[in-house]
DNA sequence: GCCAACGTTGGC
DNA sequence: GCCAACGTTGGC
């Protein structure tokens, strides 16, 4: 089983709107970086555990704790001529985009960029280094751990 | 809105 | 395969 933290804008699909959803559950649409989409499609099991992180918003943070429930499956909007996430190069039989589904367990209190950055034992998070863009990110264990279990 | 960082594109 | 130009991310 493998941690990770995975980025959302939540003026387009925060915490709360996941909290809402059927089983609270979403398909985690609109990544188009080969990357994170690599991660996904290689990596994440379900069973797999997520920060769920907020970015791009006043207050960017670790907001929630989320669960890998569905392995990747081609993303629905990467077909959707309408959508600006739209890949004309993308095919039924050639999907270029993945997705997982992610439920949440939990929302937490907001753990900020700030309070992440004043603990040593986090100083080697990806989402803590400086110009890192990436939306998924792998969490390590003891990184898990330390924020599960001193933090919250 | 700024801008540093970094990914992607496309001409050569 | 190089690399300049361009686009995007995301904290501030």
């Amino acid at each position: 089983m493998r941690y990770w933290l995975m980025k959302t804008e939540p003026s387009v699909v925060g915490i709360d709107h996941v909290l809402a959803m059927k089983n609270q559950t979403v398909d985690w649409w609109g990544v188009r970086n080969y990357q994170a989409r690599n991660f996904m499609r290689d990596q994440m099991q379900v069973g797999d555990k997520v920060f769920f992180y907020h970015s791009s918003c006043p207050e960017p943070g670790i907001i929630g704790l989320a669960e890998v429930v569905k392995k990747a499956y081609p993303d629905r909007t990467q077909f959707d001529p309408s959508s600006p996430y739209s890949d004309p190069k993308a095919t039924a039989e050639n999907p270029r985009w993945v997705n997982v589904d992610v439920r949440v367990v939990k929302k937490t209190r907001l753990i900020g960029l700030d309070e992440l950055r004043a603990h040593p034992e986090l100083a080697n998070m990806r989402v803590l280094q400086r110009g890192n863009r990436l939306s998924i990110t792998p969490v390590d264990p003891a990184e898990w751990k330390f924020i599960t279990e001193k933090l919250l």
